[in-house]
DNA sequence: CTGGGGATGGGGCCC
DNA sequence: CGGGCCCCATCCCCA
């Protein structure tokens, strides 16, 4: 017995799934596009992305080989079995580029598809395309350094070390070709834009035209090589899709509100449909080996061989997701700084609000001024990073605001949510008339709030870390005073970033999951987490870190040196936390 | 099973 | 903006 559509049902079920971001699990970066999609899905679409999704919740694709509005339609016909090209192109010039994305991401049927089109309208060839390169079967045309299209794996966590050669993976030969540098994800903005001048034509990336991926540099210039084994992005976090405002309606819209465009029954004037007839016999099995081993990492390492793969069931969730509701609220840490993150905010708000900076339009980058982190606290917060668009700026008043983007649960039409006070508006415009009725003194947070630690709690953490750094400064040299909590400074900037931290008010979203941040480089650092650039190598063991400062903590390792001691009993540790964790144990009441 | 220590990741914040 | 350092959280190993 077989039911009659139920292949077809279920792929309509994906395809909607992916639309609205249902259970997606991975994203796919192409330039400053972001698409999600399922790992299964595209797993039996392609031996390659089998691959890449093995490993990764966050995949890069070669953006010489593939542009956003490409990559859309393969992703359309992945979930379709239908190839809807645009109209608004040469539809020879877009087969070309299909056939260029499809051969690259061993998308087989696609493939033959486009060139069986390509063919039928006296197309010529594709130009150096045959039918199969492979990922990368292409080379380099220049030395750049581009975003991309590495599998990032493990494997590119930990260059190979005596171990590792054990248990080969199956993309191995794969990543082996490419250099570590070319594991570099964030396409610097130079490269991004080198690189793929033409193949920008589908984003209108308005406020963050010329802005790198993502709207950052993550590549970070590094040294010897980074891996970009990235971190997993929540299966159902819904933040990530529209990077940056400009492209939503177009990038993004193409990977989840427009998939639903190419649904059966659905509108798709305009577009020549083909359709894929031939049983979708993707190429099985491959050297794909179902469980890639985790690096590799000899003796104290070997016991965290499990990193990557931990980092992603565990980093991610808990830390991303939960964890700033939960968080910094315990201990009263010195400034009392991240109470005012996780208590503070966590509990105001709605914990769904998204990222999509309403603001953007105006390009002011501050224009994001979002506040708390709790944005991407659940699954379901939705939308995509405001972010990428601008550079540094004034703040608004009402850059707090942003709009609900591509999932809005709890406020229904009303997609224009102010932050500190959690109502939602269905216009900007009326939003923007609410931000008005805020004072600046409403986004401070208020002591009374209980959770904003004071002084002595400083001090008594100050304590216990022993002879480290000041926690009270002198106000002779430090004449710049925070109004909030006295700490004083000795420049007027420092003072005001400072001051930033009192306020609800989170400027800086990320691309990826739509966490807020106080500060621009807490952001960047922050996404370089997720895009797994991972520049500080130890020379040692290979290991990655994404710190320089995290880099010589571990060296120590290695070197045996524990240059902090505990005053009460004498233990030595390599790290300064540790020692402080320690000493916890001796201050306990227990 | 539990607690302590080693080690690492991520965020906040000052310089 | 990046470096450096602080903090918390967490994992893993081991006694």
């Amino acid at each position: 017995m077989e039911l009659p559509n139920h292949a077809k049902h279920l792929l309509l079920q994906l395809n909607q799934q992916r639309a609205k971001g249902f259970l997606c699990d991975v994203i796919i970066v192409v330039e400053n596009a972001l698409f999600r999609a399922h790992k299964n899905i595209l797993a039996a679409s392609s031996i390659y992305f089998k691959s890449l999704v093995l490993h990764d919740n966050l995949i890069n694709l070669d953006t010489e080989m593939v542009n956003p509005s490409v990559f859309r339609q393969v992703l359309d016909f992945i979930y379709t079995g239908k190839l809807l090209s645009s109209s608004d192109q040469s539809s020879e010039q877009n087969f070309s580029a299909l056939l260029t994305a499809a051969s690259y991401l061993q998308l087989h049927d696609l493939a033959a598809l486009c060139r069986k089109k390509l063919k039928r309208s006296g197309g010529k060839p594709l130009p150096g395309k045959p039918s199969t390169p492979g990922p990368h079967s292409r080379l380099r045309l220049n030395n750049q350094r581009l975003s991309s299209s590495t599998p990032a794996g493990p494997k590119n966590h930990y260059p190979p070390t005596p171990s590792d050669t054990d248990h080969p993976q199956p993309d191995e030969g794969l990543r082996d070709k490419l250099s570590d540098d070319e594991m570099f994800v964030g396409s610097s903005g130079k490269n991004g834009n080198a690189g793929n001048g033409s193949s920008n034509g589908n984003l209108s990336s308005g406020g963050s035209a010329g802005e790198p991926d993502l709207g950052l540099d993550l590549s970070k210039k590094s040294p010897p090589s980074a891996g970009i084994a990235t971190d997993a992005l929540s299966p159902n976090s819904n933040s990530q899709e529209s990077p940056q405002s400009a492209s939503v309606s177009t990038t993004n819209s193409a990977s989840l509100d427009d998939s639903s465009a190419t649904l059966p029954g659905a509108d798709t004037c305009g577009s020549e449909t083909m359709e894929l007839n031939t049983s979708s016999k993707t190429s099985e099995e491959a050297p794909n080996q179902p469980d890639g081993p985790p690096p590799q990492k000899k003796s104290r390492q070997g016991a965290r061989k499990n990193e990557w793969p931990k980092r992603e069931a565990s980093g991610l969730k808990s830390e991303d997701h939960e964890k700033p509701l939960v968080n910094g609220v315990i201990m009263g840490p010195k400034d009392g700084r991240s109470s005012g993150v996780g208590g503070g905010s966590g509990s105001s708000f709605a914990s769904d609000q998204s990222f999509q900076c309403k603001d953007e339009e105006e390009g002011g980058e501050n224009g994001q001024d979002h506040s708390d982190e709790s944005g991407q606290s659940d699954g379901e917060s939705a939308g995509g990073g405001g972010g990428g668009g601008g550079k540094g700026g004034g703040t608004q008043s009402a850059n707090y605001v942003y709009r609900q983007e591509g999932f809005e649960p709890a406020f229904g039409d009303n997609l224009y949510v102010c932050i500190p006070c959690g109502k939602g508006f269905p216009s900007s415009e009326q939003l923007n008339a609410h931000v008005e009725t805020h004072t600046e003194d409403e986004l401070y947070i208020k002591e009374e709030g209980g959770t904003f630690v004071k002084e002595e709690d400083e001090e008594e953490a100050e304590d216990l870390s022993a002879p480290v750094g000041p926690s009270n400064f002198g106000s002779e040299t430090r004449p710049f005073k925070c109004t909030v909590c006295s700490k004083s400074y000795k420049d007027p900037a420092t003072l005001r970033q400072h001051e930033k931290s009192h306020w609800l008010t989170r400027p800086f979203p990320c691309n990826i999951c739509g966490k807020m941040f106080t500060q621009r480089g807490t952001m960047t650092r922050h996404m370089r987490s997720h895009l797994g650039l991972k520049p500080f190598a130890c020379e040692e063991c290979g290991m990655r870190f994404t710190r320089q400062y995290r880099l010589t903590e571990h060296m120590r390792v290695h070197s045996g040196e524990k240059p902090y001691e505990c005053q009460l009993c004498g233990g030595k540790f390599t790290q300064q936390r540790n020692l402080i964790s320690h000493l916890r144990m001796h201050t306990s009441p227990s």
